[in-house]
DNA sequence: GTTAGCACTCGACTTAGATGAGTGCTAACC
DNA sequence: GGTTAGCACTCATCTAAGTCGAGTGCTAAC
């Protein structure tokens, strides 16, 4: 589709674009070594690339950026660059290798070192509990009227909620309950957790309780949203406020503000996690108005072949793709060595 | 030390100042209906004030602005408004009665919906464990070298963390620890914990466990900082994008950044926690120079007389003290009232 | 096919002038 | 003596005009 030079000019514009945020006019293309061409050259080359459509010229008489079709075509030809290990990522690396339990507080840190880095808003999406199964359940009254309920998953995930006891339902009732669950849903994954426990239990459960009512709805109110809980962890957001693309508050509420919402967050890293690899999505290419001017790099990793959660990198359209792109693959296959490790 | 004159124009220009983030001239505070004075009168008291230090006058012939010892004043003589429920609390109140159990997603909701109806940023400090003590403890192995330790405090709160286990240690033995620790040390303040475990049941486990020094590394490692854990919650942040006074990228960058920190974060809310009532933080009185230009609000809501934790809501110094602080007021004695019916 | 030259475009920056909100001071008024 | 009207003065903000320069498109020559 395209020529030789007009790949090689086209990716020169990209590459300096990112650098500057500046529109790139020909003659500073020619002064590059790597395109061997007088301006004159390059400004027709410049016209039949804008003609293409993967150039856009700001007003007349300036240099030329890329258009969307721009960047998908520079991203959808990089070649990977890091063949060796990039001393940036070593810190990163370091730090999981020594804090192999994936808890809360190190996904955040991760997180946060992410966004240091690349000098971008990281996203990551904790590990999934839909395909993680039951290790434990328990249930403690704290007084007569409240308990706190505590899933622990076969990942080492713990989620607990407290749940008020209606009068009239015993501690002994709670214990037979949870005894039951423990023998009989062990093993479960968390998603089919509450279809098997009324098929399989129900009837086992109306026999040996004199409150089942009020239990089921203490049920019902611990596992209603088990099967879709996941977390997402950001940092970096002020990162944004430091492209001068985004010197204009105006510009930048929007997206800050996308980015306080966390289920928004959610559903748009959940949206890439179908497919495997690292996906790069192009300004308008993610579904959010906000979004226009940014892309989205993010990565999988997984556990026995299941997707288990998602590392996202988050920047202007004009983003470094090719250094976040190989950061994020490393890392994700990193993270999926080191989990199979753990939980072999 | 001011006169009543004085007095009453320092509030009209604060409050003027605070609606339109504008110098405010002699002229437009003889309009309004409440000074009864010539702007030549209300000139020479302006000239007064600010030779005491209480407006400022950004330049030679500009309106007067509050100082810091302006707002002081204008909130230390505040006259408490709301004799009725504010219709904006409905709704925040609501919800607090619907879901008495604060669990963390209650906590973060409330921090939006205290953002949203404010307009400014609103931080909350959860339930303090520090002053919570032992319910349960609890120790579960995933697989050979893998456990997670849940400890569950006396409000309900869990808390798990993961450990890796040396080789040796058996899943009997770490039974008997949990069960030494669930006899000895329920009711006991999260923060002795640590303390009283090594001084009173040292002897004892020493006695009944193979791998005793294997046993308290993990245990070191679970309780390292059960003491101080407390947590933040935070919302609106970007709502300080529209304030007039930061339309400058520059100016929030530092403030966002800021509140991305977590540990300092607490550390601030923390500071106030030791008084009760409203406590009002003024430009510099908050220890950070990026909030120089800020005020934060907080109140704290406590149980049987023991602080838990502290609401805040962080706007620029020229922020809506009234408002904010009757709200304020209103939903933390809300909380506590909550708090005490729900853990008599 | 490539390059040099040149007229042309147009945003960004600079300067000068006009505008108006607001002050400080003086003198008159009650 | 406290209060107010009047007036000269200040200074940020806005507007218009002018300059600058980076970059283009086109033509003609190599």
């Amino acid at each position: 589709m395209l020529t030789e030079r007009q790949r090689l000019i086209l990716n020169a514009i990209v590459d300096d674009y990112i650098r500057s945020a500046e529109p790139v006019g020909s003659r500073s293309i020619s002064k590059r070594g790597d395109v061997g061409y007088s301006p004159a050259t390059i400004r027709n080359e410049m016209a039949d690339l804008e003609d293409l459509g993967f150039l856009e010229q700001p007003h007349t008489s300036a240099g030329r950026i890329p258009s969307h079709k721009g960047y998908r075509y520079y991203v959808d030809h990089l070649e990977p660059i890091y063949q060796g290990l990039p001393t940036e990522l070593r810190s990163l690396r370091n730090y999981f290798a020594e804090k192999l339990n994936a808890s809360e507080q190190v996904i955040q840190h991760a997180a946060m070192i992410l966004s240091h880095i690349t000098n971008y808003t990281s996203i990551l999406l904790g590990p999934e509990v839909f395909h993680t199964s039951l290790r434990h359940f328990q249930l403690l009254s704290l007084n007569e009227t409240t308990a706190v309920a505590i899933i622990v998953t076969s990942t080492g995930q713990v989620e607990s909620k407290t749940v008020s006891v209606p009068p009239g339902v015993s501690v002994s009732e709670m214990e037979k309950v949870v005894n039951l669950l423990n023998s009989k849903l062990v093993n479960v994954p968390l998603y089919k957790l509450k279809t098997r426990l009324y098929r399989e239990l129900g009837q086992e459960m109306e026999r040996h309780l004199t409150n089942f009512e009020e239990m089921i709805g203490i049920l019902d109110n611990i596992f209603v949203d088990t099967d879709t809980d996941q977390r997402v962890y950001l940092s970096g957001a002020t990162n944004m406020l430091t492209q001068p693309e985004f010197k204009d508050v105006e510009k930048v509420k929007d997206i800050l503000d996308l980015l306080e919402e966390t289920p928004t967050l959610m559903k748009m890293m959940a949206a890439t996690q179908g497919s495997a690899g690292i996906q790069v999505r192009i300004g308008t290419e993610n579904d959010h108005e906000a979004f226009a001017n940014c892309s989205l790099i993010t990565a999988t990793y997984s556990l026995d072949g299941e997707a288990l959660g998602t590392i996202g990198i988050l920047g202007p359209t004009r983003m470094e793709y090719a250094r976040v792109m190989s950061l994020l693959g490393i890392l994700s296959k990193d993270l999926t060595t080191m989990l199979s490790k753990l939980y072999k």
